[in-house]
DNA sequence: ATTAAAATTGATTATTATTATCAATTAGAA
DNA sequence: TTCTAATTGATAATAATAATCAATTTTAAT
């Protein structure tokens, strides 16, 4: 069971620590980025487009280029992570609590994503790098397959993301 | 254990077969491409850009446009499979066998990689999936890392594909 | 073997996601 | 307030891949 109380105000802290480590610095831009992004995409698997189309209804100021920029940052000060699940985008997704690594599976009819997390694969793979003498960083395990309302045939056109 | 005895005249049919189904042609190109993607890169991941170069040396007439043309070809056969390891550029391998899903562990310093493949983590996921009303279709791990040799701080530059 | 239709090729252009550039602006420390 | 360095937004550059199209080649039918 994955608890999101009190995300916002903890990430907000390690942005800004991130930020006054590196000595870089806070601006209006950063700030109604992260707040979009982590009001409304908690859990959701956004890409720079669609963050910049949403944001771009109340702050059409802020350009594409600091969207990516800001994600960017986002994932470097470990906030955000990354994902691509082949269709030629990264999407972003908030991390949630510390030491977040959960899976995704993704169906291939509508891009329906259900995320899932197993300590007992997570060990198993540790072993198996370990016998191969790697140490581990992190994983990245992808389910492809037909979901539920796909499966008749249907093509049930989820969008996660909508708005 | 996995033994590559044969995989080239098992590909070979299946390639025809597929060709034959979807009333695609056979040309010398396809040959040439064949012959050199399952002569030397059988256990390699190579990319569009690496073949071509290699396949220049010998059949300078065989355009860029080909090979990746080719390769598709080859995936939709499923005598190929694609991988993304995140440097945003398709890599292709040689499928060794058939139901042939195994994985990789990726070195993060010298992008060595590892194969290995394990019944008990992928019957795992299919009842992850099976839990959520999923049927799978594939599979895709990643394990992240350093390897032996880079973990003293060294690169070993190591490149499977150099020539 | 000849022919005709359809697929393929190679060269090139187009597309798309992402990154780099740079002058103007802004944040934060002194 | 002032100075310096970071940031922004607009745009151009890059890089991987896909699309286009005339010329060529393959294959099946004659």
């Amino acid at each position: 069971m994955i608890t999101n109380i009190n995300i916002k105000p903890e990430r907000k802290k390690k942005l800004n620590e991130f930020l006054s480590q590196k000595k870089l610095k806070s601006t209006k831009q950063r700030d109604v980025i992260f707040n979009e992004f982590f009001d409304n995409y908690v859990g959701k698997h956004i890409t720079v487009e669609e963050l910049y189309e949403k944001i771009k209804k109340n702050n059409p100021r802020i350009g594409y280029a600091t969207i990516y920029r800001t994600l960017k940052l986002f994932k470097e000060s470990g906030i955000a992570s990354e994902r691509n699940f082949g269709d030629g985008r990264a999407r972003y997704e908030p991390v949630r609590y510390d030491g977040d690594t959960h899976h995704h599976i993704i169906c291939k009819d509508c891009s329906r994503i259900v995320e899932f997390s197993n300590n007992h694969i997570e060990s198993c793979l540790k072993q198996v790098a370990k016998l191969n003498g790697f140490s581990v960083e992190n994983y990245k395990i992808e389910v492809y397959g037909s979901c539920p309302l796909s499966k008749n045939g249907r093509n049930c056109e989820y969008n996660e993301n909508a708005s």
